[in-house]
DNA sequence: ATATTTTATAACTATAGTGTTATGTATCTG
DNA sequence: CAGATACATAACACTATAGTTATAAAATAT
């Protein structure tokens, strides 16, 4: 898988609700089926399926415990979509083309900036 | 919109190579939409829907030149994005649970750790 | 062996995403 | 005004997601 199919699959994973619930429930302890189910409306096939995606993802792995398949958080799938999305910090942090606008600034007047910038 | 809602529309807009690849490119400067489909083997319709998405995202504000309605990239759904991943730093740097183990630990002897850990 | 618990898979429905072509609309230019 | 340019929207096809119920499969418990 290229970084690029990963990031798909690591940023669609975290496009849901339930899932960004599931990895935070997982924070606390790594968990089986059940007790992830436990807390939703919805139907343990559902959740299978956003496990599915999970694990796709890279973001859980999964052990065995008896008859139960324990999820674990894994953290390079975080790591790398968060380090894709530090690339625009500076977009966020407000010092986001400033040194474009002073390179530019140097350019057309020779090593002279203007004074109202 | 919630944050949650919120949440669901920037992961969704990042997880496409196109959109991620445009947002990209918006890093160098404002953009049309022709500037911002040139580069892609795709129509423009298909550009102004992802473009759409970004924009229902808020990762991108749009003006007005002339004919032109030029894309601007706003930082503040990639903060809120970055912010949610950040709570998952200790997971991928290893100091994870390992405040959890010290602290059962100190529990079960009552404040005498175990060496072994 | 049989029953129970836990999880996975199959089949299905409904909706959303991604692309296409054709066409409409707004703005500029001659 | 007429044509060109930039963009949006409508209608359509295809694929992927997200949920359901029913059932299969794996491990444990009786």
């Amino acid at each position: 898988m290229t970084e690029s199919e990963r990031l798909d699959a690591t940023f669609t994973a975290l496009a849901d609700p339930t899932r960004r619930a599931i990895l935070a429930r997982l924070m606390e302890s790594d968990a089986s089926v059940m007790e992830l189910a436990e807390p939703f409306a919805m139907s343990q096939p559902a959740i299978s399926k956003h496990l599915k995606m999970l694990e796709r993802a890279g973001l859980i792995s999964r052990g065995r415990d008896a008859q139960r398949r324990p999820c674990h958080i894994e953290g390079e799938a975080l790591k790398e979509a968060t380090g894709w999305l530090e690339q625009y910090r500076n977009v966020w942090e407000g010092n986001f083309r400033r040194l474009d606008a002073l390179l530019e600034d140097l350019q057309s007047t020779r090593g002279r900036p203007k004074r109202d910038n």
